[in-house]
DNA sequence: TGTACATCAGTGAACGCGCGTTCACTGATGTAC
DNA sequence: TGTACATCAGTGAACGCGCGTTCACTGATGTAC
């Protein structure tokens, strides 16, 4: 049983080797370019040998999309604890953390964030650990009403009757057809990552010449927009 | 002369024929399955003869670039052009063209929009043609200034430090770095991308549920953050 | 504790594929006198 | 207008490459009695 318990260690840690070094090739080429055969020629095995580990490229690839969800998702939680109890130092901490994560894993961000990938259909698996930073941003709000810090009055607007239901359930936000509290934090977190896209991708060249800055104001404006108290 | 004028016009045509091609190729499977020798053969030639109109696949893809934001351009500038005079209307009807060309144009957009192609490095050419949608709407701004109904105040943020002086240049924006109407523009412009990423990418399965609604409620509240009048 | 069997990891060769690019070539089309 | 030459478009074979995946196999590691 302990001869067995090693087994499965020794295979864990294998799959996980893979994964990293294919992690390192995504890093250096992009996701069109990860390849099988390469990833085994590192670890100086034969390529038939990795596919004792993930059935084909596919999985692997799923494996590393679900990897960079959840480390930009726990950069982001990290973040948040870290950050003073005040509800605009947290929005500021995440928001940072979503983009210096980016910053430091481009072709991981673009990964996920980018073009999909061609001919991959990104499995069910993917969506939970895909939405773990608007959850955070949604918390931060959360934690802002039940503080009686952001004012929920429905402004009329109905904006929110074009999200779906289950975004009240799962974040926790005040499930309000007339009013447009869940629709202006659906807007910001669309606008930190357009923020984001934007940069790494290149569009602001020659149109935004201090990005840190830039982006310190907008996703100040977004707080605001948002509901957060100045 | 009418001879030479000729066999200019039909390798123009055949350029051209080669390009719309290659386009059909990306609309169907995405820029990193784009081939050049499918592309050959679909037109009955030898893979070797693109070689007389492209010089390697990379100009091809710079063709098709380039391609795509004169594309998405010229949508936007003929929806400026048939919109009413009303700021707001031509705001909308802008925005709206961007949205629905990438609907009809996904992996185009894609192409331009999405992460850079592995390996390929835009080339300046791009720059122009990428940036008209932006101009775009910040003319739609600059008209508004100009017949005093845009408040122009600086609003002491200094946003707008930022920005690039190439901003104020280029676009006819007041040049203030005190202010942040460019600052608030640049910002609707990456929304709106922002936007057309995260529905075209898949990003707000689950959480958008009419994604049009949803749309022209975001675009009117970009209006009236980028200062146009209610 | 020892032995017979089952499971598993890893190998290496092979299949079949498509790619970008080069090159020497053949005809056809244009140009200059 | 006719002829000699130059330019150009297009061909087809070839080079060299890397890929994903399959398959029969060899040893080693674990399991059951």
């Amino acid at each position: 049983m302990s001869a067995a318990g090693t087994r499965a260690r020794v295979r864990a840690e294998l799959t996980r080797e893979i994964a990293e070094v294919a992690r390192t090739h995504l890093a250096s080429d992009g996701a069109a370019a990860l390849s099988l055969r390469a990833v085994a020629r590192e670890l100086g095995m034969a390529s038939s040998a990795v596919y004792r580990y993930f059935p084909s490229r596919d999985e692997l690839l799923t494996a590393l999309i679900i990897d960079a969800y959840d480390a930009l998702g726990d950069a982001a939680e990290e973040a948040d604890a870290a950050a003073g109890p005040g509800l605009r130092d947290r929005w500021t901490a995440v928001c940072r953390s979503a983009r210096t994560w980016a910053l430091a894993h481009p072709h991981e961000y673009a990964l996920v964030y980018g073009s999909p990938v061609p001919g991959y259909a990104a499995p069910e698996a993917t969506t939970g650990p895909a939405g773990r930073v608007g959850l955070v941003l949604t918390r931060i709000l959360v934690d802002g009403i039940v503080a009686g810090d952001v004012d929920v009055a429905a402004d009329g607007s109905g904006a929110d009757a074009a999200l779906s239901p289950d975004v009240a359930e799962g974040t926790g936000l005040p499930a309000d057809p007339a009013g447009s509290l869940a629709t202006r934090t659906v807007l910001a977190w669309t606008t930190l990552f357009g923020l984001i896209n934007f940069e790494l991708f290149g569009h602001t060249r020659n149109v935004v010449a201090d990005h840190a800055a830039h982006f310190d104001g907008a996703i100040s404006r977004l707080a605001t927009q948002a509901g957060l108290p100045t």
